[in-house]
Formats: C-alpha cells, structure tokens, sequence
DNA sequence: CGGCCGATCCACT
DNA sequence: GTGGATCGGCCGA
C-alpha cells in the first residue's frame, strides 16, 4: 500500500484522473482514528471553461483560491450551509482542477464511522453521498488546503486496475445551473455488482493475488 | 452591510 | 417527489 505521489495528481486530464481515483483508498487519521474507503464514485471539474466548477471564468476568491496551487491537495467547502464536501486539486499551478469524491465503500474504523454518523445509519451507507462521507471521514471545511502528500488525510495505491466496463459514466449530480455543461460525461461510479467484489480483493490474499 | 444562493440530506407524503 | 434546514461565500449598493 502506498501514498499516491505529486505526479499523479498533477496530470493534466482532470476527467481521466476522476476516473483513475475510482478504487482506490481514501485514507483519514483524524482524533487519533484511522478511517478507510474504497472510492466509488467522483466527478470531474474541469477548470476556467467549466460552468459548474467553482473557477469558472478564472475566479479566484479566498474559498477557491487552493483550486489554483498545483494539484495534491485538498479542496473542503461547505454546502447548503450544512455540509463539508470533499475534493482533490489536480493538476499544475493555475489550473484549477478538482475531482469531487462523492461516495465510498466503508473498508476500515467503521466503528468510528458510526460513531460520527449515528449508530442508526445502515452501514453500507456510512459514506454514500458527499455530504456523508465527509462526517463519515470526519473531515471539515476547515482543513481545507491540506497537502494530501504529507498529512493525516490522503490516498492509497494499491495496484488494483479497474476495468472500464465495471464503471458507469452519467452527467454530474446537482448542476443544472451549468447549462451546456451539466450533460458532460464527468461522473463515474463503480458498478454496484463490482463492489462487493473490490471489497474482497482488498480484503483477501496478497497483493499478487488481487490485481484484476 | 443586506440579500441571495448552493457540487446536499432527510423526513414526510 | 417535495420542501425545509442552515450558514458561509459572494456580489452589489
């Protein structure tokens, strides 16, 4: 298992690396608890050009500013007033790319998952939605700006290849506003018959075993 | 300043 | 399927 390096997220294609984060670890160490989640679903925000993404048009504000550092770090902002969404700065200096993270299969600490989200909260959907996997992950607006190089809060290569047939790829999610672009092909989710077995492969055998 | 709005979620019907 | 909660960010005066 190892911590995603700068040169992934400094790739250029912000789509293809939202498509590329889908299976892999999202890793916190928050309040001394390690919590874990295979990522299963993402959506890509490509930029100046793109309506929906918060730099269209170049804006730059003290909440959007991190979108413009080079990529590897994270972008945190709070929705509707009420929740802590989740996303990964890609690409080079001025190029504000981000993918938002909007769901992950629970993997590890789901104790401490349940903890923050409500003991009631079936378990397969601790982290289903932006919202809820931030409080899942315990992760807040606040922190936003974190290095994911060099802190609590990064992802996991593991070497698992995730075939393209077992991703479905729709319009975003809750971005009518944007017009012409709240069609595009920017979101990937992993099949749902594909989960349970991912899930399996990170849990079972050694690595040699489980690349697909 | 004041007012509007949002990359959501949940309870309720 | 619908509407209310809720509040920081952003913009215009």
């Amino acid at each position: 298992m190892m911590r995603l390096q700068k040169s992934f997220y400094l790739q250029s294609d912000v789509v293809d690396v939202a498509k590329q984060l889908i299976g892999k670890l999202l890793v916190s160490k928050i309040g001394g608890t390690v919590t874990k989640g295979i990522i299963s679903e993402t959506e890509a925000y490509n930029g100046i050009k793109d309506k929906a993404c918060h730099a269209f048009n170049n804006k730059r504000t003290n909440r959007t500013e991190v979108m413009f550092h080079e990529g590897g770090k994270c972008y945190l902002y709070l929705c509707y007033g009420v929740h802590t969404l989740f996303n990964i700065v890609v690409s080079e200096k001025d190029t504000p790319n981000a993918v938002l993270i909007r769901s992950l299969i629970p993997f590890e600490g789901i104790v401490f998952m349940k903890e923050r989200r409500g003991l009631s909260v079936n378990e397969n959907k601790l982290c289903s939605g932006p919202g809820n996997l931030s409080k899942a992950m315990g992760f807040h607006y606040s922190q936003s700006g974190l290095s994911l190089l060099e802190n609590d809060i990064f992802i996991e290569d593991n070497g698992i290849i995730i075939e393209d047939q077992h991703i479905e790829v729709s319009k975003r999610i809750g971005v009518e506003y944007a017009k012409e672009h709240a069609d595009l092909p920017y979101r990937f989710v992993l099949k749902p018959y594909f989960c349970d077995q991912l899930k399996k492969k990170y849990s079972n055998g050694p690595l040699s075993d489980r690349i697909s």
